[in-house]
DNA sequence: ATGTACCAATCATCCTACAAATTTGGAGTG
DNA sequence: CACTCCAAATTTGTAGGATGATTGGTACAT
C-alpha cells in the first residue's frame, strides 16, 4: 500500500486548477474572473472552500478581489509577485547591483548561444533606440533601451535568468528612468549598444564581456 | 480623489500579523502554532476568516497544516518558498548557471566590502574544510564547503544577492553533493579556496575575480 | 510486550445568514 | 432628451454553527 498521503485538500485542488487557468492564459491579466457563485458550481465546492482558494491566490499575488465589484487577474506568476514584494522593501542600489550582475552573465551567454532570431530582435531594438534618439524623444528612448537589454537577456537562453532579470527590471523602471533623465549631460550615442550587438553577432564572448563591463561602470558612476 | 481603498480586509490583517510573528521568530520554524480556536480568540476574528489567513500562508509556503495534528511553521520567507517552487520545475543546469553568476559577483563585492568578522567566518569555514579533508569525510567536507561559499556571499553585504543565492543553493544541495561525489578523481586540495580567502582579505578584487573564474570553469567541466 | 479498540483534539468541508461595497437601471426633474 | 439621485441587484466580506475525517495517544485484552 503505497498511497503516500495521496489526499490533496479540496482547496489545493481548486488552487491548482485556477493557477493553470491563469498560466495557460484562459484567464488573462486584467480579466474579471467569474463570481464566487459560478465558480462554486463549476468546481463543485462550497463557498468557503472556494474562497480559501481565491484568497490563497490573492495572497500569492495572482488575483485581486474588490468587494462589490469582483475578482480580477493581477499577475501570472507567483515568483513575480514575491519578487515584487521583496524588491519594494529592498534597497535600490542592492537591487541594481544584482540586476547588473545578471546582465553581465547574460551578455556572455548571449554571445555564446544567440540565434538568428535573437540577432534580429536586438537589431530591431537598436533601430528603435536610434529613431528615438534622432527625434530626441527621451521617454521612447528609455523604453527601447530597456527592451534591448531584455532581448539580450532572452538571447542568453536561460529561463530562470530571464525571469529574475525581468521581475527585477519592471519594478525598477521608474528608478532607471529617473537616473537617466537626471543626467543632464546625457549622451544618446553612448547608450546605443551597437558594438555590443556586433560582439554578440560574431559570438565574440570577450568583446561582449568587455563592452558590458564598460557600460556597467559608466552606469554605476551616475548613482 | 486619492481615496486609495484604505480598507484592509480582516484576513489580510491577520495574515500580516502572522507573517510578522514568523519573521520576528516568535513562531520559529518547526514550531506548532496554537490551534484555530485559540487564534480565533487572540485575533478576534471568526473561524472562516482565520482559516483563510492560515491557508494563504500555507499556500505561500510559510505554514503547513496537518489534519488532526495541527499547524506548524515551515519557512520564514515567501520569496524563499516561491523560489523553491520555481526551481523545482527548472532545469538544473540553468539554475547552476545563475547561481555561479551570483557567486562571481559576490566574490568581487566581498573583496571590496568584507569586514573583519567576515574574514574570521571565512577562515573558520576553510578550517572545517581542511579538517574534513584530512579525515576523508566527504559529506562533512561538502557541507563545510557550501558554508564557505555562503559566508563569502554574506560578505558581499547585499541582502538581495544573499537571499537569492541561498534560496537557490538549498534546493540544489543534493545535486551539488551528487556532482562532487561522482567525481572519482576528486581532489580535496583543489576545492579548498584559501587563495580566494587571501584575495578577499587583501581586498584584491582582480585576484578574487580570477580565482573565482578559474574554479567556476573547473566546476562547469564536471557537468 | 503487542496489537486492537476507542477517545479526544484538530483540521476539512459545507451550510446559512447578514454586512459592506459596487454597479446598474429606473424614476424623477429640468 | 439629458441629467441627477436613489434603490435594487450583484458581488465580495465576515460570522457562527454543524458534521466528517485524520491524527495521536490511551487503555484494555491477549
Amino acid at each position: 500500500m503505497l498511497k503516500k498521503t495521496n489526499r490533496i485538500s479540496l482547496v489545493d485542488q481548486v488552487v491548482s486548477q485556477m493557477e493553470n487557468l491563469i498560466e495557460n492564459g484562459h484567464w488573462s491579466i486584467g480579466d474579471k474572473v467569474p463570481p464566487e457563485m459560478e465558480l462554486m458550481e463549476e468546481f463543485g465546492v462550497s463557498r468557503n472552500t472556494l474562497r480559501e482558494a481565491i484568497h490563497a491566490l490573492v495572497h500569492a499575488g495572482l488575483l485581486e478581489t474588490k468587494q462589490g465589484s469582483g475578482t480580477i487577474v493581477r499577475s501570472s506568476s507567483s515568483l513575480e509577485a514575491a519578487m515584487h514584494r521583496y524588491i519594494e522593501k529592498s534597497d535600490l542600489l542592492e537591487t541594481l547591483e544584482v540586476r547588473l550582475a545578471l546582465e553581465k552573465e547574460a551578455a556572455q551567454l548571449a554571445a555564446k548561444r544567440r540565434s538568428e532570431e535573437d540577432i534580429n530582435k536586438l537589431h530591431a531594438s537598436i533601430k528603435q533606440c536610434q529613431d528615438a534618439a534622432e527625434r530626441g524623444a527621451m521617454e521612447d528612448f528609455i523604453k527601447a533601451d530597456i527592451t534591448f537589454h531584455k532581448n539580450m537577456v532572452r538571447a542568453a537562453n536561460n529561463k530562470l535568468l530571464q525571469d529574475l532579470y525581468e521581475h527585477m527590471t519592471d519594478p525598477l523602471y521608474s528608478s532607471i528612468r529617473d537616473i537617466m533623465l537626471m543626467d543632464n549631460q546625457f549622451d544618446y550615442n553612448k547608450e546605443i549598444h551597437s558594438e555590443l550587438l556586433d560582439a554578440i553577432r560574431h559570438q565574440d564572448i570577450d568583446g561582449a564581456t568587455k563592452y558590458v563591463d564598460a557600460y556597467i561602470n559608466e552606469f554605476k558612476k551616475r548613482l
